[in-house]
DNA sequence: CTCACAACTGGAGCGCGCTCCAGGTCAAGC
DNA sequence: GCTTGACCTGGAGCGCGCTCCAGTTGTGAG
């Protein structure tokens, strides 16, 4: 283990990451690879080294995971993020605002199916004999 | 096309089933084969008569479906149905209740990254010249 | 110095939930 | 009778999102 105090806490390693970013190291990996994460650090001898920035953009990665875009979705994005402000910034706009109507539509779905959900638990709740 | 009227109302052909269930006849035959689907009715020739009961069955799969759970946990209630009421029913209850409980842990991971995303987006339009 | 363990690469493999295909049978309209 | 399209079966294939593997190199502690 490196000695906390001794290093820059500018970057962090993989390890580190994963722990941070909740993501596996194959997934960070898979991420760059493809294109979801790029301009990663490296450190003299090629291991990666991720900025707290990259940390930041990990977090958007999740939520985006965690709501069920799919991937070659993400990348759109990322390619609109990376390219920079000017032009792009209203498609970002547009995209995210699609997918949060899409999160929208998941959630009702997901609410109307657990009320039927519930409604069946009750039924078997009321042919309970105990 | 059978001429409706001349038709017991009591047999589905397998389009009719996929249309009122809204999964696909491929997707009818693979539940069937894995067992999410029993004891299927046939035609003197061999094709598949769905019931009501069916098609009722089918509703509750579209809700668990619909609800993430996984197949096999579909397979395990299913048997549990299959076999009949008598100790079953708690089981039964139980693995609902469950259930229930990963919906609602669904519901608030994608309403809390709901939030982050409505954030973001709000940045943009912070950020946004018009 | 040695050891253990972290990280590297390219590429193969996997689990899930279907979906498609080939090669046939069945049935309703003309 | 013929055609058309629904349906059958067993089995292969697929798209997604990772995940694992082999073989190698790096690194920090004792």
């Amino acid at each position: 283990m490196l000695p906390m105090a001794a290093r820059t806490t500018h970057y962090l390693t993989p390890a580190e990451t994963v722990e941070r970013s909740g993501f596996s190291l194959d997934t960070l990996r898979y991420y760059e690879r493809i294109g979801l994460l790029t301009d990663v650090g490296r450190s003299p001898s090629g291991h990666r080294r991720f900025t707290a920035e990259d940390l930041q953009w990990l977090g958007i990665l999740r939520c985006l995971r965690d709501t069920g875009m799919p991937i070659a979705e993400m990348r759109r994005y990322a390619d609109l993020a990376r390219c920079g402000d000017p032009k792009s910034l209203a498609e970002r706009i547009a995209l995210l605002e699609k997918h949060d109507t899409t999160v929208e539509e998941q959630v009702a779905l997901l609410r109307a199916q657990q009320q039927h959900l519930r409604e069946k638990i009750r039924y078997y709740q009321s042919v309970q004999p105990a």
